[in-house]
DNA sequence: GCCAACGTTGGC
DNA sequence: GCCAACGTTGGC
């Protein structure tokens, strides 16, 4: 199986690569996803042994902060049956789950973030799906050479 | 099936 | 905090 390479997407305020750092054993499920498309990413394509960049939004500057691994594939993401959580959905149900989860193991945090002004100055990066104009979804395929490139400038 | 209204994302 | 770009919802 070949490996794939995505790029995934938090908000620090929500859960930061240093939150995943002070987890058991520095894995977590990566639930709250509520997108189709990323959803069929993570459902249809990721499979243990891809590896992942993390990449803090909404936070100053917005950047990729670290490597990850997938650990797990795809299995109902159980935020969804439960009313009492924010990523509460009730046309999922658990016969028939509408939105799923993988579990990720971090590998190590960049010892320098890249910005996305950097990523966005580096020729080699220039294709990625995170730069374009209106994206905005949280699990993004990039190819191997991207992420070998990021995790060049990142280590 | 169209599309206006609304909600969310996320850079700035 | 603003707002552009999307995705979703629901009336018709």
């Amino acid at each position: 199986m070949k490996t794939k390479y995505w790029l995934i997407k938090s908000e620090p305020e929500v859960f930061s690569i240093e939150d995943l750092s002070k987890s058991k054993n520095k894995t977590t499920y990566w639930d709250g996803v509520r997108n189709y498309q990323a959803r069929n990413y993570m459902r249809d394509e990721m499979k243990i042994g891809d590896k992942v960049i993390f990449y803090h939004s909404n936070t100053e500057p917005p950047a990729a902060v670290g490597i990850c691994e997938v650990i797990k594939e795809a299995y109902p993401d159980f935020t969804a049956f439960e009313p009492n959580d924010p990523h509460f959905d009730p046309k999922s149900k658990k016969n028939s789950p509408t939105w799923f989860m993988v579990d990720i193991k971090l590998i190590y945090k960049f010892e320098r973030f890249i910005s996305l002004s950097e990523m966005k100055k580096n020729k080699k990066l220039q294709k990625m799906k995170l730069l374009q104009r209106g994206n905005r979804l949280s699990v993004i395929p990039i190819t191997k050479v991207e992420f070998e490139e990021i995790v060049k400038l990142g280590r």
